[in-house]
RNA sequence: GGACCCGUAGCUCAGCUGGAUAGAGCACUUGGCUUCGAACCAAGGGGUCGGGGGUUCGAAUCCCUCCGGGUCUACCA
């Protein structure tokens, strides 16, 4: 029997046609397939509903043409039963449930079927992004592990993908920073924590602008000496940018985040010109008390609040070069989309980048990228309010990771006292880090999102631990049993499942490709995550319910293969969600 | 003032372009390890989906309005 990966898509097709046989108006029939509640059946048709509606006609008679117009393929695959007002629900065949499982045998064949997701599109997705010479805190995790996610989900479907860190690595922050240099260096702590030591200057030179006015003056002449290209000041740039990279990638290297480019603000200087002058040119830019800003009549809001995309002063703002960042992520990385990840606030911002892109292209015969703001909520205290109001600083994030693993080294300790510390420690770093990456994607991005030491390193419920656990379990069968989870001979003689653990969990399997679906098309890592709870609680289940190892050799063989596919989904997508899975833990 | 986000069980959250009796986890009650890992499983109680209108075969979901919380709103990013 032949089945595809991605069953939805497959049923879709297959109603599609079934409607053109029985005489349907194809262009007007969506079949509106969905996965269905346990109760139903596996997928379930919602269209013929509001098909049937809109034409005056019986659903439930609708529903019984199209269901005898299904081709034999489909109804060798899965039963179709018609119920309520005239839903179709689908029920796939254990036979079919098996030739599935038994097709999704490597990670290889898992990518196969998901490439035609995204097939032939090329993303840029920009991600991180932080400030030069400040610290990553607690604030910039999420960006950093959604957007890392977002690419290895992209990729892994597809499409190719080009990172960019859009790093801020220019702006009125280099006077405070070079003055502070020149006057305040304490060269060992600079050697022992560059990025401690640079933002210890920032501050006291900011501390020094307010008590001093000439030490303001000072402070903005070496500003104008660095745009105007001195070479001393240029230099020291060049010095304060790399010491700032070199911190940030010692967390990248933990966190196993990775860029293409690192194409910062300074990296557009020479690019603003040729935006002012096309979005002048094109009618879109005009003077307003003194700075060129762009207006959206036709928008309820920004036909009165400005895109200013040049300052009064003349200067450059972050507009200026996320206008030149559009033009030359189209240009030159010839982008199918975009998108950036940055937290909610900048909202008003993006949409008025979108607008004017969009127009600026239109007018310049262009194409547009399809552009998204992967916004997410802030992070806040557990008083509610921004963690960056809270009196002190804010928490920092190589002081969180390493916090995180020595929580869950006590936890391991605890769980299995008898494992060599050094495996412990290892353990230790990804349940920890993993957790906290968890933490971030499995809840919807758009909210906002309340630290919490408990939260964050509770190990139960839908967290890293449950889930690296039912992966430890799956391959503790395998380990006891004397077998590799990928030797197929281990799983030959597999007969169609039949009990109903073995059946939700077959039925749990054949769902991945539509937890893919949902993730990429909506870069929302939190249904993948909900997905991968789920199979690891239907496995759970299962593995309460069946004794894997029985004598029965084609009981036997067909249990280890819902183990071995449930090993490799589960570790699949936790791979692509930036986890590290373990064989003990 | 205006725009956007949010409001679902005591707490933390899911709920996919409107679908069938609104679901998990924590906490609480009860049961399950001499048998493949109990960081687990099974069962139970707990809801006027912020309030009120509307749209329709059907609304947590869409529209209007009000209440409550948050964010943004001319030269920081």
């Amino acid at each position: 029997m032949h089945v595809s990966f991605d069953l939805a898509a497959a049923l879709d097709t297959a109603l599609r046609t079934a409607a053109g046989t029985a005489g349907m108006d194809v262009t007007a029939f969506n079949p509106e397939l969905r996965t269905a509640d346990p109760r139903h059946g596996d997928f379930q048709a919602n269209g013929v509903l509001s098909y049937a509606k809109a034409r005056k006609l019986n659903p439930r008679a609708v529903a019984e043409q199209l269901v005898a117009a299904l081709p034999a393929s489909t109804q060798e695959l899965c039963t179709a039963a018609i119920a309520g007002p005239g839903f179709i629900n689908f029920t796939l065949t254990p036979a079919a449930l098996l030739a599935w499982v038994q097709a999704q045998n490597s990670v290889e064949h898992l990518k196969a079927g998901a490439a035609s997701l995204h097939h032939g599109q090329r993303y840029v997705v920009d991600f991180s992004s932080p400030n030069t010479a400040k610290q990553l805190h607690v604030g910039h995790v999420r960006g950093m592990v959604i957007g890392e996610a977002i690419c290895r989900l992209l990729a892994f479907c597809g499409a190719e993908v080009i990172r960019d860190n859009h790093i801020g690595d220019w702006g009125t922050q280099f006077g405070k920073l070079i003055w502070g240099y020149k006057h305040l260096l304490d060269a060992s702590a600079l050697a022992s924590d560059p990025l401690e030591e640079l933002e210890r200057l920032y501050k006291a030179a900011d501390a020094a602008t307010k008590a001093d006015p000439a030490t303001l003056d000072a402070v903005r002449a070496e500003l104008v000496k660095l745009q105007a290209g001195d070479p001393e000041n240029l230099a020291l740039w060049h010095t304060i940018i790399a010491l700032s990279a070199g911190a940030f990638t010692e967390i990248y290297r933990l966190l196993d985040i990775h860029f293409d480019h690192q194409l910062g603000e300074s990296f557009y200087n020479d690019k603003l010109p040729q935006v002012y002058a096309e979005l002048a040119s094109a009618g879109l830019a005009e003077e307003s008390q003194g700075a060129l800003v762009v207006f959206h009549p036709e928008h309820p809001r920004f036909k009165t609040q400005p895109f200013i995309i040049r300052k009064s002063d003349g200067a450059a703002n972050y507009a200026s070069t996320d206008l030149a960042t559009m033009l030359y992520r189209t240009e030159h990385f010839r982008a199918d989309a975009i998108a950036v990840l940055t937290d909610a606030r900048q909202a008003d911002h993006f949409e008025q980048l979108a607008l004017t892109t969009q127009k600026w292209f239109a007018k310049t015969g262009r194409q547009f990228p399809r552009f998204t703001h992967v916004s997410f909520g802030s992070i806040l205290g557990e008083d509610g309010k921004a963690i960056k109001t809270r009196s002190g600083d804010p928490i920092k994030l190589k002081a969180l990771l390493a916090e995180a693993a020595d929580r869950a080294f006590i936890l391991v300790t605890e769980k299995a006292p008898d494992l060599p510390e050094a495996e412990r420690r290892d353990i230790a770093s990804a349940v920890g880090l993993g957790a906290i990456r968890y933490a971030d994607l499995a809840q919807n991005r758009s909210s906002d999102y309340v630290f919490s030491w408990d939260k964050i390193l509770s190990f139960e419920g839908n967290t890293a631990p449950y889930l690296l656990y039912a992966v430890t379990r799956v391959r503790s069968i395998f380990r006891k049993a004397g077998l590799d989870p990928t030797d197929p001979t281990a799983t030959a003689g597999a007969t169609a499942p039949e009990t109903p653990a073995e059946l939700a969990l077959a039925r749990k399997l054949a769902t991945f490709p539509v937890s893919l679906q949902l993730t990429t098309t909506q870069l929302r890592p939190h249904f993948l995550c909900t997905y991968l709870y789920e199979l690891a609680g239907e496995f759970s289940s299962f593995y309460a319910a069946e004794k894997v190892i029985v004598d029965d050799p084609a009981i036997r063989a067909r249990r280890l293969l819902l183990c071995a596919r449930v090993l490799l989904i589960l570790e699949t997508g936790l791979h692509l969600l930036g986890l590290r899975t373990l064989a003990r833990m």
